[in-house]
DNA sequence: CGTACCATTGATCAGGTTCAATGCTCGTGG
DNA sequence: CCACGAGCATTGAACCTGATCAATGGTACG
């Protein structure tokens, strides 16, 4: 069997965050799971699909982003432990305008839409998970909303900076541009204008 | 019993979009809503507060704002016959810094935090409906966390209006400006813009 | 009436965009 | 081993759009 290949030691600490489960809803659950694995520079979705997966990160890191007059618009960065996915098109079933992107060789798992309807269907722990997963993903998008709605280009900066440290340490800064959705010029004056001011 | 009082068609119809139930898990589930009376210019909930109650917009519609700095900003408006909550704050049990305010005479239909989870608890038809809730819920907030990444205030503008004309024609202007993250000053020049355009 | 609130208009300002040029770093091939 | 090129970050200059401050108009309500 190709899944004694699996490594699901992440998916499961991740999993045991939100709800209980025994053995046998475990087991089962993993056996729906598919490993894919991706270069760097590689797809894991492309806009004009219906994301049809919910994929755990085992390895590497993603972005998304749009493609709106010939430009890339970063939406959004994930990385290894975490959940990726296009929730609106996926629940939906409409074509996605997002691409998925792998920035490092990558390894994820995906659940496809169907199995994981049928998970809802026949065991209440897992209708109970995406309850829960949804209101996480939930939780995180109106934080990112409320940034944009409330912040200037700078103050998102540092929010950024404060919250996911990683996103500047990991991610090329014109990615981190348009996910502040500037342009990386004004990022670059933004970075000098912080630096000037703490080394006086 | 005051529950005779409780008008329950507009939320019957609401719930009936999402999941099937029975009569018995009917009649339990609209003994635990609450009636709330709301004059014109009162609030539902006040920033500083845990939300704890999920309310379902039997008369009247409300508007969700922020204060920074000392100004109100306008997050988002809820109409008749639809649910409206800080969600966020619902979910994490943190004091949300929304406040909810009744732009007319508003009646609403409360659900407890409490007996929500007691209904998640009891009955899977209830379980399904918070999820599928949850993700109703997201789409909206992602899409609108789209066109703030995505569209100047004047696509925005555009876009509200055909979206959502009933904010256009029952909100007053400075709160729709605030809305889409503009002053009023300049909501009213795009508004004289899209005349010009029209006229010529 | 007159007061209060809201929408509009004008003038000036600030910050981000755009376009263009320069540096910097890293990987590849000669 | 060096040289070149590609991609990214930085800097400069001109521009544009929305913010801000201030004043005027309009309308509804007491």
């Amino acid at each position: 069997m190709e899944n004694e290949e699996i490594d699901v030691e992440q998916i499961k600490e991740y999993i045991s965050r939100f709800v209980c489960y025994n053995d046998q809803e475990l087991t089962a659950f993993f056996k729906i799971l598919r490993k894919t694995v991706i270069p760097k520079g590689g797809y894991l979705m492309q806009a004009g699909q219906v994301c049809d997966h919910v994929a755990f990160i085992n390895k590497g890191h993603f972005r998304a982003f749009y493609v709106i007059d010939n430009k890339e618009v970063t939406y959004n960065f994930s990385f290894q432990g975490n959940f990726f996915t296009d929730y609106p098109s996926f629940l939906t079933r409409q074509p996605s305008n997002e691409t998925h992107q792998a920035l490092e060789d990558a390894e994820v798992l995906t659940l496809s839409y169907n199995d994981m309807q049928q998970c809802y269907v026949n065991t209440p722990a897992w209708e109970r998970f995406g309850r829960l997963i949804g209101e996480f993903i939930l939780i995180g998008i109106a934080e990112r909303n409320r940034s944009m709605l409330f912040m200037s280009p700078e103050e998102r900066y540092l929010n950024l900076m404060k919250t996911r440290p990683k996103v500047i340490a990991t991610i090329p800064q014109h990615h981190i541009a348009s996910y502040l959705g500037i342009q990386p010029e004004s990022l670059s004056r933004i970075r000098r204008r912080l630096a000037d001011s703490k080394k006086k």
